[in-house]
This record gives structure tokens, C-alpha cells and sequence, in this order.
DNA sequence: GCCCTGCTTTAGATCGATCTAATTTTTCCG
DNA sequence: CGGAAAAATTAGATCGATCTAAAGCAGGGC
């Protein structure tokens, strides 16, 4: 069936506006059909006063008397005029225009740190250019570029695989205020917000040894990606603290369900597997249960499974996923905040916000726990700054809300 | 525990710039402390020819000398040339910019759509700001003349709850190019793309007469959204056909997990409850089927239960969930498109394009299916204009990603 | 040599705001 | 009432591109 079609008429109605030569009201047609824009010109003619005027009470100025401005406020409200933001940006610089690459946008993670880059924008005044990179470097190297035609002040910057400092150079970068989040790119001067993934890997890897686990796997992760090491040195520290050794570590190729899946199917063929096993992300941790229950072994009872991100699926899934959050939204906010911070100030010396994980135990890793309906609670807006909350452990109950 | 922060220095460099004159090459400081920026008048002068001939060289006009023209590219890679658009604009008129105006952002469904329009928009040149409104009316309306402040050649708008077309007038958004996407405007002059919510709902009602059942409720909705009566529709034309009485109906207040199962709980702690319940969305079908499990009825075997959207956790859930996919990232494509056509046509009449839904059989209605282990196939962008996969149906198995 | 044609190039106005350096108006006080 | 100081307003340059209209420069025909 294709798509039905219905069409009406769509004339878009010119706005009126008033000649400044005759008093008389006409409809002017914009260049290529573009409705036409009252500007400050306009305003100020029907105002009576000079153009320099409305500019000053356009900008709050306490130079104006108190009449004028009214007079001018008058006219605004009467001629309809939307302020043209570009054209003042020519003359003055900052745009008040953030750009927002990403590497893949579809995922939770993504969705949430873009939500909370939203939320401090949105206060500040600034909006943000998007763009999905898909992973793709000539993709990103060219939305970089545009980001930039279009007179961004700065940027965020989730990096697609394989970005190094030469790359971001080529694309002009370098004199661009620049956050990454969630992802590092070596060698490149800039500012960089994520979440501790070594501290969380080490908090769930010393949640099981103090449920007396002592052979402990590790699976997931992609070799090239930077978090993979990461993750792992927190592992690492965890088990060395106990003067345990490592289990089989198994990276694997693609960060999906069924790679976890396949991976944990051959792990648990044997009798002389791992009781608990570290994944590298919680959507790995889901194919791990999977293929366990597939090998007749419970997760939560015979063999312990723990992850990374606290996605939603972590609190719906049976047994519910014991996992470590990294908060993307907080990561959003701070990076805007750090962003923003750059912007106006440039030279000062880069910074790195690292936000604290926090572990929350549900049934996968077989600690006693009351199960619960749903999803970790989403506080509101807590600063990173926030102390307390870091080494903090929940049993969590709260409710996840979702839209037509 | 405080986030980290660890300090390195930052000075941006600025950029060399060659000096027209004396031939040096010098370091100048932009205003507010931003980078130089190098202007046609900077290339102009290096290459030695007119501002005029490098704007010429930059659009591709064929009127420039091979020569000519050669010099002017040298001229550009060597002094890291970057077009400002925002000037080009300036005087052009249309500006290769969009608005997103969203009323939630973390909802899937909505990173689909998002997804979608991100990839007409970036092979077309254009990019889009991006905006969240939570669906606060203040809110909107504020971002709504933010974005025209900044100069969008047009917006897609999936607006917030209780939006009416005098809102939008009032936001200044008549005169300019829109597309409502997933949610109507009554009344308001625009385009519409959106999932047919009715076919998909009577698609799914039809399934479950067609199992057999003859006694089936509705679950969920909020009353004032519009979607809601689309759906309630189809829901009612399915049972008209076949000469069945509607079983009970119940909206409730919130949409998310935890209501649909309230409702569920209520509804079903009698003997004489429905046999098959159709949900508003699937978010709400997995609450009622939770509900189920709770009263000691299996959902696929003592109760049918379909949802609408296919969400990630519909495959996922135990039993998996029968519903309909209303493909937002198609929804997403279609919308771009129509709103650049619109961007170029502004006078023609406007159009309603509907995205067919796709029935996808999985246990929790009772019919038999292979259990799958995932989520319904990505398959590459296909148009809605595509035809034949209208009232599809399919029992799939595919994989599903997620990165960190 | 002169004019015409076709190919290239360019000077200067322009878009809509800001910003600087006045200029005009008002206020105040001797 | 004169004149300085304070308050309010404004003309005109400016940001970095596009666009128009015109100019420069070949070569060809008379």
C-alpha cells in the first residue's frame, strides 16, 4: 500500500508590513518565495526613531528613556519582527550555536546525553546543531565542516571509531572550542566529560568477590575502542586488590546481543566455566543471561552476571541486571556546562569532568535484593559536583515513563 | 565523591594568517578572544584577484578561468579557508538550516525519528538544531522563535501536548514552512506525516478476531492527545466489520509501564474480564502483561495482548509482543523530504503523507510463531512510497546493536 | 582604426544587525 | 539666561558573504 497523500491549499500568507515611505500597508514578496522579514529598519521607522535605537532596546540597553522604549516595544509587538540573530552575529561574534556530533544517535545512551546537553542549552539561550556520524569518519569530517560554515561557538563531540588528533585537525578543529564526551580522542587539545567506567568496573568486579566469587570472566568490548581498556584496568584492580587471578577474558567483535550471546554459549560449554562474569555493557550482559539459561544454568543462581550502563532493559529484564550507571544525562549536562564555560573563556586550561558510577544490585549477580517493577529513579538534575553519591549502592524502585 | 577534575593548559592556537600586505605571517586576535577568522577578502588578496572572482570560484560558476580558478583553491588550502555561511546567508536568503522541535527526546520512537530526518538532511547539505520541549507549552513557544531568530529555512514539529494552531501563530510559525510529524495541529496550516495508527490498530484487532476472540478491551491513551481517537478508531472498525461488541475501554492518566499495569490489575481481578486486550502502545502493554502474570494468567495463553510501536523490548519481553511497527524512522525521512520540498515550493498545496503499518506476529497473542531472539530488522531505507508492505505481516528474527 | 561579440573579472551596493563616535536634547545650577 | 554636565539619540562604518551592472580584454569583420 503506498502512502496516502491528501493535499489542501498552502499558501503561506506574507506577513503585512508597513511601507515606511507612504504609511500605507503592502505585501512584499522575499527573494525565492521567502516570506519577508521586518527588520530593525522597519521598526524603526514606524517607531520614528533611528535604527540605533531599536538596536538599543532590543539589547536591554538602560541608555533609552523609558517612552521610547515603549514606543518601540509598540511597534515590534504591532509589526510582528522576529530578531535576526545571524545578521547580529556577523557584526558581533558569538553565535549562541553549539554543534552536536554524535556517533549513533538511535541508542539510550545518546538519547539521554543529548538531553541533557538540551536542558543547559535551553537555559542559557544557546540551541545546538545535530548530527549522527554512524561511525562514519567521512561523514563526521564533513558535518565537522559544516558545524563550522554555520558559525558554531563550540563543539560536543561524541567521536566516531577511529578519530584521531590528525583527523579533527584536518577538519579545522583546532581552533574550535571542543568537549568530547564519553569517548577520548589522544593527542587532540580539548576538554573531556564521561563517566568513570574504570571505578564502575571495579565496583561490580569487588561486589562479587565480596559475594565470594573467585573465578571471574570478563566479556565484551571491541579491542580498538578506547573504554575497552579502560574497563578493564578496573576489573584488573578489583581482582589484584584480592590477589585473585582474571577468568577468561573474551572481547568480541561487535557490541550486540548475540555476540554476547555466542561468545558465552562456548565459555559455558565446559563444566570448568567462571561463577560470575563482568560484561561490557549491559546490552552483552543480556545475550550472556540468554545463552546461560540456554546451557541450563540460571543467572543469579549458578553463575553471576554483571554490566555496564543501567540501560532501561537492565531493571525490565527477569533476573533484573545487576549494573553500574554512567549517566549519560549527567555527562550531557556537564559537558554543556563545560562547553559553555570554554566559549567564554578560551584560554583557560583544559579540564576533565569524570562522573562517579553508581552500582545498582538487582537478582543477576545473586545478592539478595527485592525485586522491582522498573527502571533507577531519575533524580532531579544532580551536578557531578554533588557529593556522596559516588561509591553509593541502590536497590532501586521507581517508575519509567514513555510517550505516544 | 566529586568528579575529577584534572587541568592541562588549553591555549587554543590561533590560526596563521597570511598577511596581505607585507607577506608575513602573523597572528591576529579575534573579537572576544575568538580565533581569526580568514574571509574572501584575505583569499582575494593572496591569490590576487577580486572578492567578486572568489565568490565566483566558491559557487562554481562556470564564468572563472581554469587558471583562475586553480589559483583561488590554492589560495583557500593554504590559508584553512572555512565559508561562513551565516554571511552567504546574510545576503542569499535561505539557509541550509532546519528546526527539530521535539516534545520528549530520550523516547526511542523519537531517536528514531530524529535518525530519519538526520539522514535526508545530511546528504542534502542541510542540518538541523535540535530542541526539546518535555512538552511544556512555555518551553516550545520559546524554542519555536529561537530557532526563527536563528534563521531556519523551516521546522518539523512534533509538538507538545494541548499545541492548537493559534499557539503556533502566536510563535510566528505561519509564515514559514512546517511539518508535524506523528501529531497533528487541527486547524494550523502545515504538512502532516505520521504512522497510520488506525489502519495499524485495526490491522491487529482484525488478528485477534481472526484467533478467535470475541471478547476484547482497550487499554490506555490519554484522552486529549489526538492519537488517541485515531487509534480508538481503527480499534472499533475492525469489530464493526465483524459485528463484535467493543469489550471495556480504559484510558488512563499517564502512559508509562506502571498505569497499564494499575488498569490491567483492576480489570482483570474479575471472572468475566476480556479474553484479548489491544494497548494503547507497547510500553503499556508490557505493565498489563505484567498485571497478567500477577493474577496468575499467562499473557499469549490465557490472555492475547498486541501493543503499537514495536519498542526494542516488544522482541525482547517474555512472551514477546505482538504489535505493529508505525516505523518512525521513516516517518522521520518522509518528513525531511516533504519540508525541503516545501523549503523550495513554499505555494504549494500542502500535503499529508501516512506511513503504512506493519503487523508483527509474535507470542503474546496466542498464535504460533517461532520464538526469535530479537528485534524486527533495520532493513535499508526503504520509501514509503515502496509498495506492497502495507498490510504486511511478518514473524521476524534479526539482530539489534548498541555501542557504548 | 573601430565596433561588436564573447569571455573574464571587478567595483560597489546590499543583506540586517552591532558598534563607535559623534550630535542633539534635557537637566541643573550659578 | 548661559553654559556645562548628563542623558538620549543617531549617522555611518562594519561584519563576510552575494549580486548586479559594468568594465577590461581578447579576437574577428568591416
Amino acid at each position: 500500500m503506498p502512502p496516502k497523500k491528501r493535499s489542501t491549499t498552502n499558501a503561506l500568507p506574507a506577513p503585512a508590513t508597513h511601507d515606511p515611505v507612504g504609511g500605507a500597508t503592502v505585501l512584499r514578496a522575499g527573494p525565492g518565495g521567502h516570506p519577508p522579514r521586518v527588520t530593525l529598519n522597519d521598526i524603526a521607522a514606524f517607531a520614528g526613531v533611528s535604527r540605533a535605537t531599536v538596536s538599543l532596546v532590543l539589547r536591554k540597553s538602560p541608555l533609552v528613556k523609558d517612552e521610547t522604549r515603549r514606543k518601540v516595544d509598540a511597534a515590534m509587538a504591532e509589526l510582528g519582527y522576529v530578531y535576526n540573530r545571524r545578521a547580529a552575529n556577523l557584526r558581533s561574534g558569538a553565535s549562541c550555536t553549539l554543534g552536536l556530533v554524535l556517533c549513533e544517535i538511535i541508542t539510550p545512551n545518546y538519547s539521554q546525553l543529548t538531553a541533557g546537553i538540551d536542558e543547559v542549552l535551553d537555559a542559557e539561550g544557546y540551541v545546538a546543531f545535530i548530527t549522527n556520524t554512524a561511525e562514519d569518519a567521512n561523514r563526521q569530517r564533513r558535518v565537522l565542516v559544516r558545524m563550522q560554515e554555520h558559525g558554531v561557538d563550540g563543539l560536543i563531540l561524541v567521536p566516531a571509531e577511529n578519530t584521531t588528533a590528525e583527523v579533527l585537525e584536518e577538519a579545522h578543529c583546532a581552533g574550535l572550542p571542543c568537549v568530547m564526551a564519553q569517548r577520548r580522542v589522544d593527542g587532540f587539545r580539548g576538554d573531556y566529560v564521561g563517566p568513570d567506567y574504570a571505578a564502575g568496573m571495579e565496583m561490580v568486579t569487588e561486589h562479587l568477590i565480596g559475594l565470594g566469587h573467585t573465578h571471574i570472566g570478563f566479556i565484551g568490548g571491541v579491542r580498538r575502542i578506547a573504554p575497552l581498556s579502560e574497563r578493564l584496568a578496573g576489573f584488573r584492580r578489583a581482582l589484584k586488590r584480592h590477589k585473585l587471578k582474571a577468568g577468561p577474558i573474551v572481547p568480541c567483535a561487535v557490541l550486540d546481543r548475540l555476540s554476547g550471546y555466542a561468545v558465552a554459549r562456548d565459555l559455558f560449554a565446559g563444566p570448568d566455566h567462571p561463577t560470575a562474569v563482568v560484561c561490557y555493557n549491559d546490552i552483552v550482559a543480556l545475550g550472556v543471561m540468554l545463552a546461560l539459561t540456554e546451557r541450563g544454568l540460571e543467572p543469579g543462581v549458578d553463575v553471576a552476571v554483571v554490566g555496564c550502563d543501567d540501560v532501561t532493559e537492565a531493571a525490565l529484564h527477569r533476573p533484573a541486571l545487576t549494573t553500574f550507571t554512567t549517566d549519560p544525562r549527567l555527562v550531557g549536562r556537564e559537558a554543556a556546562r563545560l562547553l559553555l564555560r570554554r566559549v567564554a573563556a578560551p584560554d583557560l586550561p583544559s579540564e576533565e569532568i569524570i562522573v562517579p558510577p553508581r552500582l545498582i544490585i538487582r537478582q543477576s549477580c545473586g545478592a539478595r535484593a527485592a525485586p522491582s517493577l522498573s527502571h533507577a529513579p531519575s533524580r532531579p538534575a544532580p551536578r557531578a559536583t554533588g557529593k556522596g553519591n559516588g561509591k553509593g549502592r541502590s536497590t532501586e524502585s521507581a517508575k519509567d515513563r514513555s510517550r505516544p
